[in-house]
RNA sequence: GCUGGAGUGGUGGAAUGGUAUACACGUGCGACUCAAAAUCGCAUGCCGCAAGGCUUGAGGGUUCAAGUCCCUCCUCCAGCACCA
């Protein structure tokens, strides 16, 4: 029967019951199995929530509270990702401090939370814009300091002109514009610190492997992202007695090589005594105007300039080569310098058509030809032999650049050095972490590659504290992605102020069992991955990767299929949803929508069937009776069997089917007051609320959350007679209700007892006899 | 271009190689109602009056049996892409 109820008040009751009980606090002193499951933190934006945000945290809190019934310890926590460019933004805009904002878009996200029923143990709530936590992450920056894994560099950068910061790679959009806004990027050289990720480069290649609960996309765009190329390192000798290493995936064209390219930012270029100074000189400024996407941009016709009075050697043929410089080379992959293999590579044959440069086929059908000693080689073979002939060395290159980790903005984490003047580079000592944020009048970035803590000069003058003399302190700031590296491990160890984690709380609970979240394929997954395989070097976690299974979630679009977003006007609230509709409801509804890992439109209609199905459970004490029917029994086992397999599997939508399924059998027949109490179990992580009155309402006094999760009896489960297919001849013909362990003998007599099949046995004999048990029963007839 | 994933009703989607289209939405008809909403019942892949036939992007193959496995192709989504 359909029941509408106050779910607002229902709601509200129970929350705070919840809270004043603290029913979720994780103790971490028993020796139950322990289950770490995390959603990705939030950045706590101005905006709030819509309901596409709720729906991992939904999807957790159910597989966190099933954790719980299930008899597991659960360490389910929730905290803020809030330092970064939107609350710097807000505050220039509304001359705020970013911490003001931060605060109550906080407790705004908080109380959004809480009206879902959330099962947050929030005495591990982080923030990683508090000293105390990110006196840690400032630690993290030391020890790779320490270990000669953060360096400066002056290499020319991605700078965004509007948000006047530098970038990283990952913060940049595949067509070359800033992530944050959209601008187009330009490449600026200035000083700033760099974390020498590609160390780590082939071990989070390797590792991935391990990783088997990761859905393969993501850890196909991780490869993707490393990009690791297999091949050569050969020197060239220039006639001006340098040398030239180029690398190379197809050292066995090496005889092809008619002519060299150089990046225009390439050391050798500004050293080289070449007739055309200016010429190149234009080049290579012209270069440096260039945007990436200008650059990079593979229709344009290919550019450069010869460096006249410079020749190379091709170390294969000993034969005099030209050398160029062109954009078509970039700088920052390989060894910023090519060897052109015009007849087997497309780029290098559009430049030497353009240049009329000669080119030499040397590889036909993976046979090397015109290659003197190698001529008949394979491609393969040639490439080792053609190395250790002339020198080279087999190595691979990646995709992947070190991470610039310096931001010349206000809001995040100081760099914790200072520059001395007899000392240069001196570390802040441990114990003196953290560095605090200073207090600023302006929070405007200054354009100049300074960030405004550049201006308060009584923080920025100090004592060096290895010498004693004059020292500035670092003013950069570290990115947006430095807390969110090594989060996981705090909450674990959330309040400790003498080490980063306790190693036996570490022990207890690292690494993340479940990992749930989207978007971060690459960004956060692999800066985290980074700086765990960093802490397990250095003995501060025991594993070596951070999350075991990753849970990829499809988004939710506006009901008119597009992104949900202000400028749209279709941001759908959840705490309207809740209002008008219920928590539980919002919550089975965004279950059930499809898959977890879907995108999928919501559907104001979707919602009502979700709710009707609430209400229907609110009803369905009304078909409680003294007795049920052996079906009802089999069905509960049945279902309570499929919802615990598939929350396992994070199939929701399926769980939820199961038990509407079982719902709409129950209405039509009767059920006993133990198997209502059974399902009321089973739904308690979906519809917390709704169980809880229910529960409750059973005479019960503690809370359903509490409860052991219903286990299945297989003898219950089993059916008594199945109705399986059978065909005649591989074609569908009618099904027969039989004992799931009945012979074949018995099947085929069913069959033949069946008067709708009675036709087709009159077409002639059984040939041939499939039965699978419980399945099929197939029959060859013929004459 | 390379790589990964996916194509099933009007819609979201279900299906350890074993009766394709569960569950939900929508729609239609009926009940209740003065009426409407809500609710309840029945129907609902396509063609066909019916018997029956056809159907999981297209085409082949393996199998007693294919949405599921294999091959070729098409389309869509995602990541990477002048990366040597």
């Amino acid at each position: 029967m359909h029941k509408k109820f106050d779910h607002d008040a229902i709601e509200k009751k129970w929350q705070e019951k919840w809270r004043t009980s603290d029913l979720y606090k994780t103790d971490g002193e028993s020796s139950k199995k322990k289950v770490y499951v995390l959603d990705m933190f939030p950045y706590p934006s101005g905006e709030g929530l819509h309901v596409g945000h709720p729906k991992g945290y939904i999807a957790t809190d159910i597989y966190s509270r099933f954790k719980h019934m299930d008899g597991y310890e659960v360490l389910h926590p929730m905290g803020w990702d809030a330092f970064g460019l939107p609350a710097e933004n807000f505050a220039i805009k509304n001359k705020v401090h970013p911490r003001v904002a931060v605060e109550k878009n906080i407790a705004n996200f908080k109380a959004q939370l809480a009206h879902l029923g959330f099962n947050y143990d929030w005495s591990r709530e982080i923030n990683t814009t508090d000293p105390e936590y990110y006196k840690w992450t400032q630690w993290i920056f030391l020890k790779l300091l320490e270990k000669g894994l953060a360096y400066e560099s002056h290499e020319p950068i991605n700078w965004c002109p509007s948000c006047q910061t530098g970038l990283a790679n990952e913060d940049l959009e595949s067509d070359g514009t800033c992530e944050r806004c959209g601008s187009v990027v330009e490449k600026r050289p200035m000083r700033q610190w760099v974390l020498k990720i590609t160390d780590y480069a082939d071990r989070m290649l390797e590792d991935l492997e391990t990783l088997t609960e990761w859905p393969e996309h993501i850890k196909e765009a991780q490869r993707n992202w490393i990009g690791r190329s297999e091949g050569a390192e050969i020197d060239f000798k220039l006639g001006s007695g340098d040398t030239v290493t180029v690398f190379t995936t197809r050292p066995d064209t090496l005889f092809g090589a008619t002519y060299l390219v150089l990046a225009p930012e390439h050391e050798l270029v500004s050293k080289l005594k070449v007739e055309n100074r200016s010429a190149v000189y234009a080049y290579v400024q012209q270069a440096a105007q260039k945007t990436e996407i200008d650059r990079t941009n593979a229709e344009k016709e290919k550019t450069g300039v010869e460096l006249q009075g410079i020749k190379a050697i091709n170390p294969a043929t000993n034969t005099e080569i030209p050398v160029f410089i062109s954009d078509y080379v970039l700088s920052h992959y390989g060894t910023g310098a090519i060897m052109a293999v015009p007849a087997h590579d497309e780029r290098d044959h559009e430049f030497a058509q353009k240049f009329q440069l000669p080119e030499t086929v040397v590889v036909n059908d993976g046979v090397l030809v015109n290659s003197g000693e190698f001529d008949g080689l394979n491609s393969e073979d040639a490439k080792k032999a053609i190395v250790a002939k002339v020198g080279g060395r087999m190595t691979s290159t990646y995709r992947l650049n070190d991470w610039v980790f310096s931001r010349q903005r206000y809001w995040g984490e100081p760099i914790p050095v200072i520059h001395c003047e007899s000392c240069g580079v001196v570390p802040i000592p441990y114990e003196q972490l953290p560095v605090m944020l200073p207090e600023v009048e302006h929070y405007e970035p200054t354009g100049t590659g300074e960030s405004p803590l550049a201006a308060i000069e009584d923080w920025v003058n100090v004592d060096c504290p290895k010498c004693g003399g004059k020292g500035k302190r670092e003013t950069n700031t570290m990115p947006q992605w430095a807390g969110s590296s090594w989060y996981y491990l705090r909450f674990i160890d959330p309040k400790n102020d003498q080490a980063l984690i306790d190693p036996a709380k570490e022990k207890k609970w690292a690494p993340v069992d479940v990992y749930v979240g989207g978007d971060h394929a690459v960004r956060h997954l692999i800066y985290a991955r980074f700086w765990h395989k960093f802490l397990y070097d250095i003995d501060v976690v025991h594993t070596i990767e951070p999350f075991m299974r990753l849970e990829f979630l499809g988004f939710i679009l506006a009901e008119d299929g597009r992104k949900m977003s202000k400028r749209w006007g279709n941001i759908i609230n959840p705490d309207d949803i809740v209002k008008q509709n219920g928590a539980d409801t919002l919550r089975v509804y965004e279950m059930f929508m499809g898959p977890f890992e879907n995108t999928v439109a919501w559907s104001t209609n979707g919602l009502v069937g979700a709710q009707r199905f609430i209400e229907r459970v609110n009803g369905l004490s009304e078909h409680v009776k003294d007795g049920e029917p052996a079906e009802i029994t089999r069905l509960l086992h049945k279902t309570i069997k499929k919802v615990r397999s598939d929350i396992e599997e994070f199939k929701f939508n399926t769980a939820v089917s199961a038990m509407m399924i079982f719902v709409n059998a129950a209405e039509k027949g009767a059920l006993s007051q133990e198997s209502y109490e059974a399902f009321i179990k089973l739904l308690a992580p979906f519809a917390p609320h709704l169980t809880e009155e229910l529960w409750a309402g059973c005479g019960q006094t503690t809370s359903v959350h509490l409860e052991t999760y219903p286990e299945a009896d297989e003898s219950l489960a089993i059916d008594e007679t199945v109705t399986i297919g059978v065909q005649i001849n591989g074609k569908s013909r009618g099904s027969i209700t039989i004992a799931p362990d009945a012979d074949e003998a018995e099947a085929v007599t069913m069959a033949k007892a069946e008067p709708s099949l009675a036709k087709y046995f009159a077409e002639g004999e059984i040939k041939k006899v499939i039965y699978v048990q419980g399945r099929i029963l197939n029959l060859m007839i013929g004459q």
